[in-house]
DNA sequence: GTCTATATCCGGATAGAC
DNA sequence: GTCTATCCGGATATAGAC
């Protein structure tokens, strides 16, 4: 048993080990993206990452437990940028590098955007308690330090939660609907350059628009 | 058979085939926009119209023509206020009014958000063409219309169609996001004046944003 | 660690009685 | 128009050989 090999070992998993949780991973990403949890199977899972489903199931006793997975540690991801909004800042710079951020991470994991997503859509049966907990009150923290600001004359008098709701839906756009986004902006959305063209756009209009006038 | 008998009847239905087809297209709009398209079952989706899962696959001869009736139905309802921004109107104006209908969609009608929200996450294999083509031709008219406002000065120089994905993505996130929303918001997000204070908060972003300084 | 085989269940769809 | 019964394919998960 691999579980036993690694609890001998200290926890350690071995090298074969790590990969394939890797290359697991990746492929839940994928396809409880696009499928959904209900709609995904773990043969098509397995597929993906270049095993059996039966050798997957060997790594993950459930494909409950791979979807639990994939979608903890897209949360952890999620927050880090958010708790990172530094209070003594300046407003605009600090909103600025969080919505540039969040748009890097659409671009470079869309999947996981979607499958958070994805996850809310459902009605958050497995992240419903967090959302009520730890995200409530880090936004709580938050748009009190943006209603601070507002207070000192440095932004714009808007919502601080519904600022906070606008920066999210905007960046997550990019990635939820990219398909689109594709079809609508063509080829040029392929092409270098226009994650910056995004981020200039995006930015140019929030950024106005809670700008003190 | 039901369809022959409206065929004679000159495609009329009877009242209970009307209210019977009703009470399905309500339920699917339900059902998939929760489980999406892979994960929706027909037994569900009978269960909520209050049939037998025979019964309804007696108006619907299979779960992909429900799933298609569905998606159809909402794609024209969005287009439609989208088609009526008005070229020769005061810009300001006419996008304040799109905006102020979409969030009313969103909170009338969130399950048929959220069901094309999980079409195009899946890849849009329904509506792919349609997104390429009709979407695709009303957008570059508008983001045309949007372009010469600016030329004229009447709005801030903005990109036309990341504007529209703004406005889309900030509209559609409170209903395609409800749960995420409600969980941060708490009591209040069910309140009366919730809705006036959330196109209040948009509005105030999006406007100032593109209000020309 | 990985494979074959299989138990078990569920979902879509049809047949045919009423 | 609606119901009962049923077929069949596909999906999760396990047993056991190698």
């Amino acid at each position: 048993m691999a579980q036993a090999a690694a609890r001998r070992n200290g926890g350690k998993q071995s090298r074969i080990q790590t990969e394939n949780r890797a290359l697991i991973m990746q492929a839940a990403l994928d396809v409880f993206s696009t499928d959904g949890y209900r709609g995904a199977t773990v043969d098509r899972i397995a597929e993906r990452a270049g095993m059996s489903k039966t050798n997957l199931l060997y790594y993950y006793p459930s494909k409950e437990e791979i979807y639990r997975s994939a979608i903890e540690q897209t949360v952890e991801d999620w927050l880090d940028p958010f708790a990172a909004i530094d209070p003594d800042g300046d407003p605009i710079e600090e909103l600025r590098r969080y919505i540039t951020i969040k748009l890097e991470m659409s671009d470079r994991y869309p999947e996981a955007s979607r499958l958070f997503a994805n996850e809310i859509q459902r009605g958050a049966p497995l992240v419903g308690e967090f959302l009520q907990t730890r995200l409530k009150s880090l936004v709580d923290e938050k748009a009190a330090v943006i209603r601070s600001w507002i207070d000192e004359g440095k932004l714009a008098p808007v919502d601080p939660y519904h600022l906070v709701f606008t920066i999210w839906a905007t960046t997550q756009h990019y990635a939820d609907f990219e398909v689109q986004v594709q079809a609508i902006l063509g080829g040029q959305a392929k092409k270098p350059g226009f994650n910056e063209q995004v981020a200039h756009a995006v930015l140019s209009i929030l950024l106005n628009g809670i700008r003190p006038r």
